[in-house]
DNA sequence: ATGCACACGTA
DNA sequence: CGTACGTGTGCATT
């Protein structure tokens, strides 16, 4: 039994104040049971108790009013817009079946202590959710208590060890603490003068109040002494008034309290009633049908261990670790602070991170990677660099499980254990790391079984899993940021944006708020009567296509085109990139994430540095501040050409494509000779080398005619016959995009040239709007996802290669189809052909990878460097 | 407070 | 009515 009990009146005060007063239409308050809901909603999912109880107040508290007559006396009177919403509350809790319990002349913290202590005999656990600290003095190993933080959702979970963390005190202590420092919320005095930090220390020094009392030379200074013979009576009067009733007579039939969650048809009632639309709009998700066969279940025989100070204990823990290595595999999985380890399906050990660090438990995690032990994990990156902190560098990882889950269903991240075993196990992880551990080992059996039966098993083994720990030191890397450049451009852009503002605001003759694209709409197109035709749903359209389009008759639009420019690289890169460069060594690191794309690109957050400006000149300059780490190195740029086209070219085998990349240097100006005739003797132009990279580009987006005449503002007939003349001379080319579609629907999947997949059921939905998509998304993902395939081999090689041939050259930051190198200026010439020569042969394919090269101490001045130029620098 | 829409940076 | 991302802002949520 995992029982919950609720503190309702705590829970529905905090949600109210909160949230802003939100009325229904008939202008009832709302918005203390919605966000009672949400919580509601939230605690069933994240904790999956299997018994709920709602504990109410109910009457005077009349054992503590008795002691204290003043108790509570200072409290506010409830608001009446509050007041009004606990019948609401009711009738939720009713519709989800939770029994409401209530004492008159009881408080909920009692019913809840009572309740709990009986559970407790019982030897269940219990998990009380409150909106205050009182509980905590119940808190212990059977009995966890979330308290609210911040917010609605965010809850504090105290264990016995999270309270003395946090008191540095028992939790039985926790009476004595609040007698000594008093409530001003429940009137309580306390001690004059003393505060939290004075009652913890007291508390330290005396074990306990009443030795306090009897012994005020405990007190350890003169003047608290005293205070403590004056007050140490009414310390002692509210600790009695604090501490909770754990005996109220209250049989209970745990049966009658077992949560079956609510019929969708009750929950529609009571979410249209309530006009919860958000939540009426959540119901009835979409089946999520498990790959595997369900209703596997965790067997729970899991130990742990609670880091402690003690000795024997990391003995005891480092030898149990040590009979691991005997084991043919090992997996390892982090949940929270602490690492689960599993050899055996339905057994795993978890012990605290701290542990990680401790000699003894540090030499058995070296014996297993030691070992011939296969040692896997649940998102080996993040293990990686735990390790790495605990000294453990040298930790390899041979499976993924989290790599695994992704490539057989990148249509989600699987960032979360609880997600994957869900998905691929049926079962509802807890939130364990001995549980953890034990679902990555089982996630492990079955995923490399399926990635073999799927073919895929060298796209796992041989790509992704060895990729995982060259994006770990690429993140550990970092990349060094020049501060004084990056605040050049900030003075600029500061400049920029308050003259464009004041500008702005002077052809509006008003201020208002550029930023709200509804206060600009209404501006530009209400105020200024500015001819252009609204759109979207919530009014008018304002993006840069409405606004570009307007700049040359209308210098406010060109100026809040600037000024979004401007502000766009103030908010998100000159004022954030400083902020988050890591004071110690002056580097910026990013997280690349493996497991966040539906193509197999890699993406990257934290920040993301997969998008900085390089279009822009102003932008452009952000890049000057990236620098190698000193004068004897210099950032290496290495990226692809047109890499996704001659994938297209070697995918569809159509011989005037690939004759394209074979004889020309420039695929575009060669594709604008195909369909608009230009013969040899004369020169492409602007305009239709302008349009053919329009149509190159759109190819592999899978664009129509409409979003070509769109995008070249020109006529969809023009557009139309543009397209017939690229397919009357590419023909393979659009056999190849219809086989991939056709492809598609029949088996379910579109596949990449390492055999990734991409799962597409939207290609035989009846909806046009639907289907469309997914035939644009299929078109695009085998060949977006064949170039990530092709570099992040290139990347496991490289890494590999350059480590070996012990050259000073690490590998920084991967933007999709170019990588970034720091370099010593020795070693930049065999660095860049090794480099080189990996990429350009990740793949043979029917046409050959070409790779540019550049170099610079910077990244802003990075140019494409001949033979020459590499013996230069 | 949280979540969505929009806008915009990159490949 | 062109793919894939992440982040910042404003605003609605009920």
């Amino acid at each position: 039994m995992a029982l919950m009990l609720l503190d309702t009146y705590g829970l529905v005060y905090r949600a109210f104040f909160a949230l802003p007063p939100l009325n229904t239409a008939a202008g009832t308050p709302i918005n203390a049971v919605y966000g009672f809901t949400m919580m509601l909603n939230k605690l069933i999912a994240d904790e999956k108790p299997t018994h709920i109880i709602a504990a109410f107040d109910k009457g005077m508290p009349v054992e503590r009013v008795a002691l204290y007559a003043e108790y509570k006396a200072q409290r506010r009177v409830m608001p009446d817009e509050l007041r009004g919403q606990f019948g609401l509350v009711r009738r939720v809790l009713d519709t989800f079946r939770i029994p409401i319990v209530e004492i008159e002349g009881q408080e909920a913290d009692d019913v809840i202590a009572t309740l709990a202590r009986q559970a407790e005999e019982e030897g269940e656990q219990t998990l009380v959710v409150t909106g205050d600290l009182d509980l905590l003095q119940i808190v212990d190993e059977r009995t966890t208590v979330l308290t609210t933080r911040r917010g609605i959702t965010e809850l504090g979970r105290y264990d016995p060890a999270a309270v003395r963390e946090r008191f540095g005190l028992e939790p039985a202590q926790l009476p004595d603490f609040r007698g000594l420092k008093g409530d001003p919320s429940d009137n309580l005095p306390g001690i004059p003068g003393v505060g939290e930090k004075t009652a913890s220390r007291l508390l330290q020094a005396a074990g306990s109040l009443d030795a306090l009392v009897a012994n005020p030379a405990l007190a350890g200074s003169p003047k608290l002494e005293k205070l403590i013979e004056q007050f140490g009576q009414q310390a002692c009067l509210c600790r009695a008034v604090s501490m909770v009733r754990r005996d109220l007579p209250l049989p209970i039939d745990w049966e009658s309290c077992r949560y079956a969650p609510p019929a969708d048809g009750d929950l529609y009632h009571l979410y249209s009633e309530l006009e919860f639309k958000t939540l009426l709009s959540k119901l009835a998700p979409p089946p999520d049908l498990p790959l595997f066969e369900s209703g596997a279940r965790l067997k729970g025989n899991y130990r742990s261990y609670v880091p402690s100070a003690d000795p024997p204990e990391f003995e005891r823990l480092a030898s149990e670790l040590s009979a691991l290595a005997d084991a043919p595999r090992v997996v390892f999985a982090l949940a929270g602070d602490a690492v689960g380890v599993s050899a055996k399906a339905g057994e795993a050990v978890s012990f605290g991170r701290g542990a990680l660090a401790r000699t003894p438990v540090r030499a058995a995690l070296e014996r297993i990677f030691a070992s011939k032990a296969r040692v896997g994990a649940y998102d080996a990156k993040r293990l990686l660099h735990a390790l790495s902190a605990a000294g453990l560098p040298d930790a390899t990882f041979s499976d993924d499980a989290m790599i695994a889950a992704h490539l057989l269903d990148p249509s989600r991240g699987f960032a979360q254990a609880e997600d994957a075993a869900k998905r691929f196990l049926g079962v509802d992880l807890p939130d364990d790391a001995a549980a953890h551990a034990d679902a990555a080992f089982a996630l492990l059996d079955k995923g490399r079984a399926e990635l073999e039966a799927r073919g895929q098993l060298s796209l796992y083994e041989d790509v992704e899993v060895p990729l995982a720990p060259v994006l770990a030191r690429m993140e550990s890397a970092g990349v060094t940021i020049d501060p004084r450049e990056l605040a050049t451009v900030g003075a600029e852009v500061d400049a920029a944006a308050t003259r464009l503002q004041k500008q702005i605001h002077d052809f509006a003759g008003e201020d208002f708020n550029i930023g709200s694209p509804q206060q600009l709409g209404n501006v530009l197109f209400g105020k200024l009567q500015i001819p252009g035709g609204k759109k979207t749903k919530t009014g008018w359209a304002t993006g840069v296509e409405v606004l570009q389009g307007l700049a040359r008759e209308y210098p406010i639009c060109a100026l809040v085109l600037e000024w979004r420019e401007v502000t766009k690289l103030k908010n998100t890169y000159v004022d954030v990139i400083p902020r988050l460069v890591d004071a110690r060594d002056g580097r910026l690191r990013t997280e690349f994430n493996q497991t966040a794309t539906a193509t197999g690109r890699l993406s990257s957050t934290n920040p993301n540095l997969q998008n900085i400006p390089v279009r822009g000149e102003l932008g452009r300059r952000i890049r000057r501040a990236f620098v190698a780490r000193d004068d004897d190195h210099v950032l290496l740029a290495a990226d692809y050409s047109q890499i996704e086209l001659r994938l297209m070219a070697h995918l569809s085998g159509d011989a005037a494509m690939r004759a394209a990349f074979h004889e020309s240097a420039d695929i575009h100006d060669f594709t604008a000779r195909q369909i608009f005739n230009v013969p040899p003797e004369r020169n492409v132009d602007a305009n239709q080398r302008r349009m053919a990279k329009s149509v190159n580009f759109g190819l592999f987006y899978g664009m129509s005619d409409f979003g070509l005449a769109q995008r070249l503002e020109i006529s969809r007939a023009e557009a139309k016959e543009i397209t017939t003349a690229y397919f009357a001379r590419f023909p393979d080319v659009r056999a190849y995009i219809e086989r991939t579609i056709e492809e598609g629907r029949r088996t379910g999947y579109v596949s990449t040239i390492l055999g990734r997949r991409r799962y597409m059921p939207g290609l035989i939905s009846g909806n046009y709007m639907l289907r469309a998509a997914a035939e644009r998304e299929a078109t695009n993902a085998p060949l977006q996802g064949s170039a990530a395939d092709l570099m992040k081999l290139a990347m496991v090689r490289i890494d590999r290669a350059l480590r070996e041939a012990g050259l000073d050259a690490v590998m920084l930051l991967q933007i999709h189809d170019e990588l970034i190198f720091e370099v010593r200026k020795e070693d930049l010439k065999r660095a860049s052909a090794l480099v080189r020569d990996h990429m350009e042969h990740a793949a043979a394919l029917s046409v050959p990878l070409e790779v540019t090269l550049k170099a610079a101490r910077n990244w802003y001045d990075v140019e494409p460097m001949d033979e020459e130029a590499f013996e230069r620098v």
